[in-house]
DNA sequence: AGGAATCGTTCGTGAGGCACCAACTATTTA
DNA sequence: TAAATAGTTGGTGCCTCACGAACGATTCCT
């Protein structure tokens, strides 16, 4: 048997974040279909605004998608002109892809509206556990820290 | 109407989340195939570690998933003789539902292959971090702390 | 006792996500 | 010029999952 009792405190994070995510998602989308958003789409926003200005194979590795597939993604969104392709100077194979104003904007809306949301999911949390969360989630979603700029509610309603 | 902004550093996780389920779940499907499991396994096995002897219309509610495709996902399990369906003495309509003790050991061993994976996927956070994070979702997986025991690595080879 | 509600089970259906293949254009690189 | 790369389009197929219908077993209500 040889029970080598590693670091003791062996904790594996996977199942639980796959379970919260799953919870987190049944209630997104009810309340982002009103803002024609879907999960994915908020996820393609959320790592735009984290590290903006990306070709779009660049950003299929981020997402781990088929390229393929984010092509129709970013369809949607730029349909709704909430990002931009733009060709990239340098390299005129390449689609720059960035939030718009209008996406910075509507995903702030979006997050507003997720408030409810998360307070279900993570009601166990108290804020300031929330904001640890947040923070170590982020640093995880992309290597170097995102600088998380400041999302602000500007919207009349939701908030 | 009624914008009340609230704690102005508004962050929303659930993105994040999705995000980080998504890049696990990806690396765990291949990791897990060889035992025999699936992320989604994995998620039942480790909810019922946590608060087994449920009946499994009350684990579809903590899963949030329809009851009727809880038990193929039973089944699976019990065939492989990770659970054990046992009828409730007080409501003999009622399965009661919990690990055995292989299925504790699978678990295990599934979470010590799941460490290259999540290596990678929490690779930004430090060993501190990441047992935090682990706390922080498990409190929230489950309303009430998760008394999460002592899951220790009893296998010899993966770890 | 009889009837309604509940738990689990099985089967089928349909929508949607997603990986993958193939072919094509535009552009860069060797 | 030839080969490689970025993006796009269309199509295919598998898997997940929510949902509905019907059924046996059991409990609860009156």
């Amino acid at each position: 048997m040889s029970a080598q009792p590693l670091d003791s405190s062996e904790h594996r994070s996977g199942a639980l974040l796959d379970h919260l995510a799953r919870r987190m998602r049944l209630r997104s989308e009810s309340v982002l279909a009103p803002l024609g958003l879907r999960p994915r789409h908020l996820v393609a926003l959320t790592v735009l605004r984290a590290g903006g200005g990306t070709g779009q194979q660049a950003l299929a590795a981020i997402l781990e998608m088929d390229s393929t597939n984010i092509v129709g993604l970013l369809n949607d969104l730029e349909a709704k002109q909430l990002i931009e392709r733009r060709r990239s100077p340098e390299d005129r194979r390449r689609h720059v892809v960035e939030l718009t104003e209008d996406g910075a904007k509507r995903l702030s809306e979006a997050e507003c509206a997720l408030a409810g949301a998360e307070d279900e999911v993570l009601g166990a949390l108290d804020p300031a556990e929330r904001e640890t969360l947040y923070k170590l989630l982020s640093r995880a979603s992309s290597g170097t820290a995102v600088n998380c700029t400041e999302a602000i509610c500007v919207t009349d309603d939701a908030c």
